[in-house]
RNA sequence: GGCGGCGUGGCCGAGUGGCUUAGGCAAGGGCCUGCAAAGCCCUGUACAGCGGUUCGAUUCCGCUCGCCGCCUCCA
């Protein structure tokens, strides 16, 4: 049973979902006025690991995850750029989904674009004010935050210390310093929709409460996203969703954000490594495996450092795929086993049957991947160590069942070391013909040549190999 | 000003009231190897500081110091 951090609670609760063996699952998408950066890199990550471990064991995951294209801030992008913001919003789109597919990142199930729910947005803005939940002034429509009894719940502040705490005040028509827009009046040249209020276009907080209620339906089980949007932005769906009379996130989970140098990475402060630039430079499953390896409510520091590190990390675990043969085509077998222990593991049995058992309580209890990955070290060690004695079923057992375990979160190892073309291969064979008359000399500087030519040979009891050496 | 979080060995990073000195990377020693590579074995006894609770605290409470986040767009 999956238990998960509830904002709304404060503390770590199990997740009962709606309907059993289904996870109805709301990811707070990006705004695509600019490349993405580390931390939404993360984000996504994050989700696309509970996401395939839960779809590993047999949960049916439908994930929605919003495009917001329209926005004060591709509008000013557009501006900057002398061109229209829906040339702005859709080229920026292709760079998110080609980024997350270079990731690994699995595909939504549905991913709406604000734009192509304008219509009903303006159905749900109109609700508003009929109720009097919203007030209409000559800048836009707003939403009165204190018509809702519990409004600063995912906040954990109280409506009344919010207001103290309000810092800024930019729009002198609204009646509450927590009141926030629905509706945005057009200026010339803005994107513009026609509503019964004027000319303009949807406040950002609104679209993903129309969405995901559409999408998913009623008291749907996981509404999630950053540290950042939980308030005002998750208060302010939630208040909507009270003033329209429909049933909101069952549980809401938050993730910490990545830093750069102890602080928070964000575009607006100019803080922040392109995500495009991480993927151009470095091994992709490295990111993954650093994001896994850390905790998802936790801070993380992406470097250079932490990124080599965990490169080598994976060497280690390629290097395994490749001597014991545990690629990324055996994909989910020993996970099965883990659920119905009726069936057999096969040689190596009980050390497997323990470290995924053991994996998955890890990730049952708040998604604590660090300490389910360290499970997968531990099966690495134990079959390096059996092939080591000659138990060569038993490590490669073992080895399949860590292979599947990574493969559970999306991080899918190299059996296979790539294409050796045909001069780097008679150059291979020279070689161990070399070392077959005892000519080292000879040997060594043909290993040399394969060296230079991105080669590193392995002689393994049943033969030399090749691979790929980094950049 | 309101509210919240964090501080673990060289680095990253889990966890727990007294058996894990988690796990990864790096480092040192050893084994294997013609030499390497890969791998295996061994090694470092960390938990910001000061008090308190307790038979016992890294883990509970208080204070101090340091750092960070939200309250404005933001994953």
């Amino acid at each position: 049973m999956l238990s998960l951090h509830d904002t709304a609670l404060g503390r770590v609760t199990e997740i009962v979902t709606r309907d059993e063996g289904k996870l109805a699952m709301y990811v707070c998408g990006p705004t695509v006025y600019d490349v993405p950066h580390l931390g939404h890199g993360r984000s996504a990550l994050v989700y696309d690991v509970l996401r395939r471990w839960l779809e590993a064991r047999g949960t049916r995951v439908r994930h929605v995850s919003n495009v917001t294209d329209v926005d004060d801030k591709i509008i000013q992008r557009a501006a900057e750029e002398r061109r229209s913001a829906g040339e702005v919003a859709e080229e920026n789109e292709q760079v998110w989904w080609d980024a997350m597919d270079r990731l690994g990142v699995l595909r939504p199930t549905v991913a709406p674009r604000a734009t192509e729910y304008v219509a009903q947005m303006i159905e749900a803005v109109a609700k508003m004010v009929e109720k009097e939940q919203a007030y209409s002034t000559d800048f836009g429509v707003y939403f009165a935050s204190e018509t809702v009894a519990d409004y600063g719940l995912l906040a954990r502040q109280s409506l009344r210390s919010l207001k103290i705490g309000a810092r800024v005040e930019r729009d002198p028509t609204k009646r509450s310093p927590v009141d926030f827009v629905l509706w945005k009046r057009a200026k010339p040249g803005e994107p513009a929709w026609s509503s019964p209020w004027g000319s303009g276009r949807p406040g950002w907080h609104t679209e993903c409460v129309v969405m995901s209620l559409d999408l998913l339906g009623d008291d749907f089980d996981l509404h999630s996203g950053g540290l950042d949007l939980q308030f005002p932005h998750h208060e302010n769906e939630r208040a909507q969703a009270a003033a329209l009379g429909r049933p909101f996130a069952r549980h809401w989970v938050h993730h910490a954000f990545v830093e750069l140098a102890g602080e928070k990475m964000s575009k607006s402060s100019g803080n922040y490594t392109s995500l495009v630039d991480l993927l151009d430079s470095a091994d992709e499953r490295a990111f993954r495996l650093l994001v896994l390896q850390s905790h998802y409510r936790s801070p993380l520091e992406v470097t250079a450092e932490t990124i080599a590190a965990a490169e080598s990390s994976l060497a280690r675990l390629d290097a395994m795929a490749r001597r014991l043969g545990a690629g990324d085509g055996l994909a989910l077998a020993p996970v099965r086993l883990a659920a119905s222990s009726a069936e057999p593991m096969s040689r190596g049995g009980v050390d497997i049957v323990k470290h995924v058992e053991r994996f998955n309580a890890r990730m049952e209890d708040d998604l604590d991947t660090p300490a389910a990955i360290s499970e997968v070290f531990d099966l690495v060690r134990a079959a390096n160590a059996a092939a080591e004695a000659g138990e060569v079923v038993r490590a490669s057992s073992m080895a399949s069942a860590a292979s599947s375990l990574l493969a559970s979160v999306g991080l899918m190892l190299k059996a296979a070391s790539g294409e050796v073309d045909a001069i780097s291969e008679d150059l291979l064979a020279r070689r161990e013909a070399a070392r077959r008359e005892k000519d080292f000399a000879l040997a060594d500087s043909l290993r040399d040549e394969l060296l230079a030519r991105g080669w590193i040979v392995e002689d393994l009891p049943t033969g030399s190999k090749l691979r790929r050496s980094h950049q």
